[in-house]
DNA sequence: AGCGCTATCTGACGTTCCGTCAGCTAGTCT
DNA sequence: AGACTAGCTGACGGAACGTCAGATAGCGCT
């Protein structure tokens, strides 16, 4: 299914090749979380992981490429991100809970992966669609249940009928993506860390239910 | 106030030497909007601007130096921005109308600017000063009248006082930044562009008055 | 018009990085 | 040990960088 890690000219790569291209992506992670994507160079990554850069391009077609490799990686661990709202209530005190667990879960999978991250905004928002499906992927981990819940109350009459569900739910998580993306900003409104979450908690929760919590 | 026009070598520059330079600005513009930010080179700028490379490094010190540049003006005609925001009434129905407008007028700057504006959010998540001020500047027009929006009725006892004004309204303005800046995201969840902003809309007037709009 | 001044532009160069290939190296198997 | 091959790299032609000294052209003056 996922199929073996070949070389760029097709070869099945073994043990020691696997290992040198592994090599070669965590270098390049480190490269991009301290030098800004434009001056990343294959010779650097290379150097970095005591190979040449020939051997570089025998596993990655371009600096662009083995970022895509990261940023796959990277979705696959996200996927877990649909445990923060997987099964949760959107009523009374647990939805209180549930937003903040959001927030907070979602914040911290973005601080983690945040150089590649930005790689990833920026490929999409480019309109390159390799990058641009991978954002997805991640998004929608949340934005799919949370669309699901919202609906949910809908449905119950809780929620408004004139709202979309979808387009809510994407908004939100749109949110919580850029202000992670920028949390720094927030310091210069003179906004602390441990302020800002629970008025995106807040913020969460008047989205999905319409009504401020009950905390 | 604003200083002249300078080279890169400190010389200011007469008639023509601006007109070369908007030029290449245009053109660098253009190519930001049709390639990819890490494939812009300077040779191409310079090419389609019917001029030389060394040109262009009379005038900027590097693509960066350029795009930076460009964000700046893009920055002056941000600060109209206010105008979205200045002088509303965050009560009834007029704060649905408030709402709106704020929503209509972020969206279409955005959409009208999305090139140079992807660059600068990059710029600024990699936590370059210069970016990021910029970023801020065209924030702050939208932001810092909200906050005061959301003071004002905190102020009247209409907004729970356990809001931070400041760290709400700045998740607002993020939120409607990053949707903006990947519209076209919301099509893959078959929202339209027409549906989304009532939506937006909603989830601002949520988050600045904490009701549900009276349309 | 002709002259000279200086702002402006550019050809040309050394350097860095790109991307490719042929050939070398070092694990692995018998 | 010998041979086979996966994996690595030196070396190269080409593209872009960034700089300089010198060419060009617009402008003011007579």
């Amino acid at each position: 299914m996922t199929g073996q890690v070949r070389t760029v000219d097709g070869r099945v790569a073994g043990r020691r090749g696997q290992a040198t291209r592994q090599k070669l992506l965590e270098c390049l992670s480190e490269m991009l979380s301290t030098s800004p994507y434009r001056d990343v160079k294959v010779i650097d990554v290379a150097r970095m992981a005591g190979t040449s850069p020939a051997t570089f391009y025998q596993y990655f077609p371009d600096v662009e490429g083995a970022v895509l490799e990261l940023a796959e990686e990277m979705a696959k661990e996200g996927a877990t991100l649909t445990d923060l709202v997987a099964g949760r209530t959107w009523v009374g005190k647990p939805a209180w809970a549930a937003a903040e667990d959001l927030v907070d879960g979602f914040l911290s999978f973005w601080r983690k992966n945040d150089a590649i991250l930005r790689v990833v905004d920026l490929g999409a928002a480019e309109g390159d669609k390799r990058f641009y499906k991978i954002r997805m992927k991640i998004l929608n981990a949340v934005t799919n249940s949370l669309t699901d819940s919202i609906k949910e109350l809908q449905d119950k009459g809780r929620v408004d009928k004139s709202v979309n569900p979808a387009a809510v739910a994407g908004s939100l998580v749109a949110m919580l993506a850029a202000v992670a993306a920028h949390q720094k900003g927030f310091q210069s409104w003179g906004v602390k860390q441990a302020e800002l979450k629970p008025n995106l908690a807040l913020l969460v929760h008047l989205g999905v239910t319409g009504k401020k919590p009950t905390k």
